[in-house]
DNA sequence: CATTGAGGAA
DNA sequence: ATAGCTCCTCAATG
């Protein structure tokens, strides 16, 4: 209780994170390790610590007592009773459940748990009847190795993860090299053939679990890399899953430009292809894809097609339901997830955590700003005024009309509009949710317009023109949010966007990321109504990136009437 | 045989 | 809770 930390412990296990204290900024770096920002107000941050965030801090290496000195550091008022036993009983749950291969019968796993009375209280729990475990002693189960996945999902899901030491399958080998005279990168402390530092110690990280976990890293980190890093450690063959087919061609070109591998040695199973090859690429929609909705999956054999020694699950947080389930049969294969954010809008991030694998490696994205790898944003949440005709319509809508309504607010064109003069000769992405409203923008700022029926030959001459600078604005819909092409700006004007998508926040302002000549400096500004609904959508929105120390500067955007001066 | 467009799934 | 986008497949076109 030395009435001077940053927090407030409650016994909810939230953590209240006092915005105007100076200590502010270290005790977010902290509390990111083992909870979760559920929600941020101007003058307290509220933190949750789950399961799932203890889990992955533990995954990490960190103890209870580790996490209880650190809470104790930082709550004002001390720690509430109880909390300290939670936090303990919760951490110390990982662990308690290990697999492993068993000794006599490759067709079974062994669980063992550190107590009897677990494995008794675990036997009678719903869920992990149909998965055949038999008491095979006091502290012992076995497990048909085939229900190795569901069993770590289903035990995750009622509370007690699993260490799983089963081990993996070597799959085909592979051998490949770096190639010497791979690409040069902008300059910077670069080790052996251009993988950087903290590159190399996802590697590690990931090497050092045996054979499945998840990095994350932030946009323009070179992801890409880290998967190529891990194929080459561990020469073998390989299946890559990613979110679009721009990406698979993307990974097809790094794999030829830095490895030794040949282009008959990659493998594109896509709509167009259907190759299978030692290092094989594949979105997740030809995997999901059914012909009719009560069918079954078409491709999904791709996981059996060869001895695969590795998959990569690029965009884990994308990561489509089937696939988990197919995931959960072939836990025996290694497996990298990678990701910016591991946050998922549907919930799913502890089937990510049983079946992909625990986080094994994060780089905060302001630790790469301050690196200088990627450039320093700004964020500005500008609060657009209602003219009175829509504040009246507002009034009286329904409340999902009410969001529209707000979000469409038209006065956001002149302030964009206002933006774009002060950034005068920068090149300026405005990204918008609702067509109707991006085609009114469009027409206002004289710029064009790329949306999801916008042809790719015509896609590509505008980002041609906007790369080399003779095209200053740019207006996007929603295939921003795909589109791994899309060429970088240094500002970057939010004009709507989905409900509460975290993602989709994180995913617009790492369109601006790439550094910049000069000052590496980047503008994010999202224009949201005032006094309407659009602003509890907003907060929500930018949680993430709250939680990676962003902060939005509020701005009134002023009447439309003033734009002239 | 390649390209284009419609329709369905997620 | 949406509206929007992408990808897959299949059939029609030249």
């Amino acid at each position: 209780m030395n009435g001077s930390g940053a927090c407030i412990a409650r016994k909810d296990m939230t953590v209240l994170l006092e915005c105007g204290h100076p200590g502010f900024e270290a005790a977010g770096k902290e509390l990111a390790d083992y909870a979760e920002l559920v929600k941020s107000l101007p003058a307290y941050h509220t933190y949750r610590i789950t399961p799932l965030s203890l889990w992955n801090a533990a995954a990490g290496g960190r103890t209870a007592e580790q996490i209880i000195a650190s809470l104790r550091n930082l709550a004002r008022w001390g720690i509430p009773a109880g909390l300290e036993e939670e936090i303990g009983r919760l951490i110390t749950r990982y662990g308690r459940l290990t697999l492993h291969a068993h000794a006599a019968d490759s067709r079974l796993v062994l669980l063992r748990a550190d107590s009897a009375s677990l494995l008794d209280e675990l036997e009678g729990r719903s869920g992990l009847d149909g998965l055949h475990l038999k008491r095979s002693g006091a502290l012992e189960c076995t497990c048909p190795a085939g229900c190795r996945g569901l069993l770590k999902q289903e035990l995750t899901r009622l509370g007690y993860p699993v260490l799983d030491y089963a081990g993996y399958r070597e799959g085909q080998e592979l051998s490949l090299t770096w190639k010497q005279d791979g690409p040069k990168s902008a300059g910077g402390n670069e080790a052996a053939f251009g993988l950087r530092a903290y590159q190399e110690e996802a590697v590690r990280l990931f090497y050092g679990t045996g054979g499945s976990g998840v990095v994350v890293l932030p946009c323009g980190a070179g992801k890409t890399v880290v998967g190529l890093a891990v194929i080459e450690k561990l020469q073998c063959e390989t299946l890559i899953l990613t979110s679009n087919t721009t990406s698979v061609e993307q990974w097809r070109e790094e794999l030829l430009q830095r490895t030794s591998l040949t282009g008959g040695e990659i493998g594109e199973y896509t709509g167009e292809r259907r190759e299978v090859r030692p290092v094989t690429l594949a979105t997740y929609q030809m995997l999901t894809h059914r012909r009719s909705k009560g069918e079954g999956f078409v491709h999904m054999n791709l996981f059996n097609e060869r001895n695969w020694g590795l998959i990569i699950y690029d965009e884990v947080h994308l990561l489509p339901a089937p696939v988990f389930r197919a995931t959960a049969d072939i836990q025996a294969t290694r497996r990298l997830g990678l990701t910016a954010t591991l946050v998922r809008e549907d919930g799913r991030e502890g089937d990510v955590f049983s079946l992909i694998g625990p986080r094994c490696y994060e780089l905060p994205w302001r630790s790469l700003e301050q690196q200088g790898w990627i450039a320093a944003v700004e964020c500005v949440e500008l609060v657009v005024p209602m003219e009175p005709d829509l504040r009246s319509r507002y009034l009286y809508a329904g409340s999902k009309e009410q969001f529209r309504l707000a979000a469409g607010n038209p006065s956001k064109a002149a302030a964009a509009a206002r933006i774009i003069a002060a950034h005068a000769g920068s090149k300026v992405l405005v990204i918008g949710q609702y067509l109707d409203q991006l085609n009114e923008l469009a027409a206002r700022l004289n710029a064009p317009l790329i949306t999801g029926k916008t042809p790719q030959r015509e896609r590509n001459a505008l980002y041609a023109a906007f790369n080399e600078g003779t095209l200053k604005v740019l207006v996007v819909s929603k295939v921003a949010n795909f589109a791994v092409n899309l060429p970088d700006a240094s500002v970057a004007i939010e004009v709507s966007g989905a409900y509460g998508s975290r993602q989709e926040e994180a995913q617009r302002l790492g369109r601006i990321l790439r550094p910049k000549q000069g000052e590496n400096r980047a503008y994010f500004y999202t224009l949201v109504t005032g006094d309407s609904r659009e602003q509890e959508f907003a907060l929500r929105r930018r949680l993430f990136l709250t939680e990676q120390g962003y902060e939005y500067a509020v701005k009134a955007a002023g009447r439309p009437e003033e734009a002239t001066s």
